[in-house]
RNA sequence: GGAGAAAUGGCAGAGUGGUCGAUUGCGGCAGUCUUGAAAACUGUUGAGGGUAACACCUCCGGGGGUUCGAAUCCCUCUUUCUCCGCCA
């Protein structure tokens, strides 16, 4: 969420970055400052009546202390007139707070300089490439087909048990899903992160403060009963741990790293790109989360890249980065770096780490604090990534690992899987 | 699920209707002493709104109520602890 003060300071600069996202912002943010103002002037009057109120209160004290009760009781009369008045300002405040927020919650957050204009994901850009694309036989096969010839991943019987998009794991496939979890867990937390495991359902006001209520209400499973979310990522139980707090500066960086398995409802997704483990339901995922200086995001955001890239590199899976356009880019983030692999029995890149910087949008919803050299009480910087995304990096190594035969595994794989190869 | 107790500043913990935004301790910060540090001593130290800066307002788990006045009384919700029941 936008802060109110930013947002007065910066109006033309703010209408201008948004509109990379092709939004037309300049009268919400008016509406904004207007509404803001309202609220000022209304928490003046209703901070003058209340005042006068405990002015009255302690002379009304001072004067039954000195047993005048009739001047007290004269007044009391007095008073009446001020509450009623308060009860009425009060109310307004509400509705007007209650108005402002809502009118908030609306804007996304603002992009970062480098994040350059554009509608949807044909206008994101390249910015690195690595790794070499293996030549396959001409019958190369995609990897469901894999998954069925090897008895790896049986979708049908997800499909009986819960659903499509609830694929279940066999054999090698499930322990190679294992390994890979571990694997990047081993990776993460030699990097420094420190690793936990957390609740896989969240309450509302998690949802709310990592940015998925009110914007994707409908993309989360929700338990109606006990008003509690299934995680569509790690970042929201994760990056929850520090709501409401208070940080020395001492403490940043705080790293986090952490496995869940992510509930997507992905209402309205469809089509061919769907296929085996492009899109689920249900997925694994290992993340990072960062709680930063707002000083030094960009470069911890600079080395969630550089530490993916390593991953990737030790895999050997071919991939690159794409810095996301105004149109892709997420509601909540100011600089997204997307990573894909491309898989060349599909031909296509397949999306397997999104790493970005929130700046302060989560942090203010989060009332995510610390308190800076100076003494005053800031805004942290939180960022997060994927590190990594299961199901299509199993695809990409499935894939571009095939030979007529068998599956090869990658080497650093072959400790955690206990096998080498697939067949 | 049933019965009881509790929730106060970064932490611990006083405070039961009128200078209480809150005694005190720890922690933090600054200073004295020291070559430096530790120890000791002295001072300082909650958050949000508002203002050019003051003033002023709000906040003692959340919400509502009683009262001229609530951390303190009442209702309600949430959470924690103890006991009972159930159970991986």
């Amino acid at each position: 969420m936008l802060q109110v003060n930013n947002i007065r300071d910066h109006k033309e600069a703010y209408s201008k970055a948004l509109a990379k996202r092709g939004l037309n912002a300049q009268p919400i943010l008016e509406e904004v400052i207007q509404i803001d103002e309202l609220r000022r002037s209304t928490q003046a009057q209703l901070d003058d009546t209340l005042s006068q109120s405990n002015i009255f209160s302690k002379e009304i004290g001072l004067l039954f202390k000195n047993g005048e009760t009739q001047k007290a009781d004269l007044l009391k009369e007095k008073t009446s007139e001020l509450k009623d008045r308060s009860k009425l300002l009060q109310e307004q405040l509400n509705d007007t707070v209650e108005k402002l927020q809502q009118l908030l919650y609306t804007l996304p957050n603002i992009p970062n300089e480098l994040v350059p204009a554009g509608t949807d994901e044909n206008d994101n850009e390249v910015v690195f490439a690595e790794g070499t694309v293996p030549t396959l036989e001409k019958d190369a096969l995609p990897h469901w087909e894999l998954a069925k010839k090897y008895d790896l991943i049986d979708f049908e019987l997800g499909v009986k048990i819960t659903g499509a998009g609830f694929p279940v794991y066999k054999g090698k496939g499930a322990k190679l899903q294992r390994a890979l979890i571990t694997y990047f867990l081993d990776k993460n937390t030699a990097a420094g992160y420190t690793e936990y495991q957390v609740p896989h359902v969240v309450n509302e006001a998690s949802g709310y403060g990592t940015g998925q209520l009110p914007d994707k209400e409908g993309q989360m499973y929700y338990i109606g009963e006990d008003n509690l979310y299934l995680i569509p990522t790690a970042e929201v139980p994760v990056t929850n741990l520090f709501r409401d707090d208070l940080l020395a500066h001492t403490q940043l960086p705080v790293t986090c790293t952490a496995y869940t398995p992510c509930f997507r409802r992905e209402a309205g997704s469809y089509g061919a790109h769907v296929r085996g483990l492009n899109r689920l339901h249900q997925f694994d995922k290992v993340e990072i989360v960062r709680i930063e200086h707002p000083d030094k995001s960009y470069e911890a955001l600079n080395g969630m890249v550089e530490h993916v890239k390593g991953i990737l590199r030790e895999l050997k899976l071919p991939y690159r980065i794409l810095r996301l356009c105004g149109g892709d880019l997420g509601f909540t983030s100011a600089l997204t770096y997307d990573f894909e692999v491309f898989s060349t029995a599909q031909d296509r890149w397949l999306e397997i780490s999104s790493v970005s910087n929130f700046e302060t949008f989560q942090a203010n919803r989060l009332k995510l604090r610390f308190k800076d050299v100076d003494g005053k009480n800031k805004l942290v910087h939180t960022l997060n990534g994927s590190s990594l995304a299961l199901p299509r990096v199993l695809a990409g190594i499935l894939e571009n690992y095939q030979t007529p035969e068998d599956i090869k595994v990658p080497e650093v794989l072959i400790p955690y899987c206990g096998f080498d190869i697939i067949n």
